[in-house]
DNA sequence: AGTCAGGTATACAAATATGCATGAAATGGC
DNA sequence: GCCATTTCATGCATATTTGTATACCTGACT
């Protein structure tokens, strides 16, 4: 084997791969962790080594010449290796100490995990938790959380996934907004409602299309992409909306609408990667989760 | 995009990558041009970032560990891509100036090129030329050189081949030892002679058996990898060799064995990697190349 | 037009990594 | 069984890289 050809300095390639892909010197060194003038001047080396000039200097910011381009897949391939490198090395780790990231669903991770937090906490005091909190289905391929907390089924390749149980879903109202409104006594009275969507309200109404409820785009005024502001929102008495019973209980001045329906079914699947699965410490957590959410 | 796993070190991956296939740190810092400290360090900074040990220090040597293995395929692939950026970056890199290795037979490289690299110094005096002169067929694709010049057909995706020309190959034997042994008259007097062969008699035998001469192993009592070894010792007398006429006519002493017989056909094929070929450089030599050789 | 935000390039001090020299341990050959 | 050789680990002077502070540029908005 040739090792001439590769002993560029590959940390160059990473200030290279990160620059290119975050459009700035200054977003690179952010991302990385280092500071603008390094990123600057290993993009300048590597120029230098390769014997090419990867991007147009502008004054403002870089654009990739066509030898940049012509480069950046091989250099992605470069980064997609690294980011299996650090995932297996995680999962081979046998460190019980360190960090675990949990993704959830910001409602979940207001109002269930705190509790299930304090107890891991007790059992393993050396294992720093990172909770991300997004409605967005992360990419554990991509590494943006170790566990994920989700409410469909994990279709991805190379997971681990294991359906803890079948929650149950409702829709809510304020006991004030109830009074304004009247309750409704027959899903068909629905559609004289206000509610508060999530995300796009096409998207959302998708999950409804299936049901026999008659809810149209112009029953969801209000929008929003986070759970907690729109059951702020419910709580304010600005509309019906969709949520956990076991997280809907705890507030007196929320009631159920249509109390004798039939409940949605809201599955809670926990993933993480299967390299991953093999340490210690992903491993504890990922069991713990298991058992407390159950 | 989640940068934070892909920042640890990347020269550490490399360190690791190169350590795991030479076998030694030493054999891994001679590789790379470092020292066996630096690559000692660097591989035990990346087993503290990953959490993980890599290799099992016996004394003597270092042997992987499960998690070493397991990451070692990915970090080849890390390898790979990097390998794919450097010949990118030959191949897009337009300065003139620089190194092209090229790769021959060592018969080739002794009698062939030496005028025809003095043409190209004179033509392009800033190009440093490396010549590997062997007979294994070397990996374009891993950049063990620029340019190869084969005698066989370049089947390898991603090359850009092109065939020079038809050239002719005969037996040839000193006249002291065609004096002493006799001069063959028809082919089939050839069994009784004694031939010089390249590499394990059984593979070079195999290039006779689609003819009709009657050689068999125990013709082949000489074997060289080295053509130019060979040569040598059919000049001593040592026995019959097969060479290209436009070497074996510079050497008075060789005389053509049964020069009635129809020579053998030797393709000339100049080939390069299909990313090289749009470098200034490369495309320069390889271009004179063709055209000195045809 | 002027200002401001956000970007890149450069000078210099501090932190970091590298190479050299050397010691210790283990393998292979005599 | 011993010696020669090869390999990994460590201390220290040096070379390199990094970060801080700053100057300078560009494009957007008032």
């Amino acid at each position: 084997m040739k090792w001439q050809s590769i002993s560029f300095d590959w940390n160059q390639a990473r200030a290279f791969l990160v620059t290119a892909q975050e459009g700035s010197l200054s977003a690179a060194a952010r991302a990385l962790g280092l500071t603008q003038p390094t990123l600057g001047r290993q993009v300048a080396a590597l120029e230098e080594a390769l014997g090419v000039t990867l991007f147009e200097r502008t004054g403002r910011s870089l654009i990739l010449t066509k030898a940049g381009k012509e480069l950046l897949d091989h250099v992605k391939s470069m980064g997609e290796a690294a980011n299996r490198i650090s995932l297996v090395a995680s999962g081979q780790s046998q460190e019980i100490d360190g960090t675990v990231c949990i993704s959830a669903s910001d409602t979940m991770s207001a109002y269930i995990l705190p509790p299930i937090l304090q107890e891991l906490r007790s059992i393993a005091p050396g294992i720093s938790i990172e909770i991300i909190a997004t409605n967005a289905v992360s990419n554990l391929q991509q590494r943006e959380a170790d566990i994920a907390i989700r409410h469909v089924r994990p279709e991805q390749p190379d997971l681990t996934a294991r359906l803890l149980r079948e929650s149950k879903a409702r829709f809510y109202a304020s006991k004030s907004y109830l009074h304004r409104k009247g309750r409704p006594q027959s899903s068909n009275e629905l559609k004289h409602h206000e509610f508060i969507g999530f995300e796009q309200p096409d998207k959302f109404l998708r999950h409804f299309s299936e049901t026999d409820l008659p809810l149209e785009e112009k029953n969801f005024k209000l929008t929003t992409q986070s759970g907690l502001v729109g059951w702020q929102l419910a709580r304010s008495g600005l509309g019906i909306i969709i949520m956990l019973e076991e997280i809907a209980e705890k507030f007196p001045e929320m009631e159920q609408v249509l109390p004798e329906a039939e409940p949605f079914d809201v599955p809670i699947w926990l993933a993480t990667h299967r390299e991953l699965h093999t340490s210690k410490r992903i491993r504890l957590i990922f069991d713990s989760l298991a058992k407390f959410l159950k």
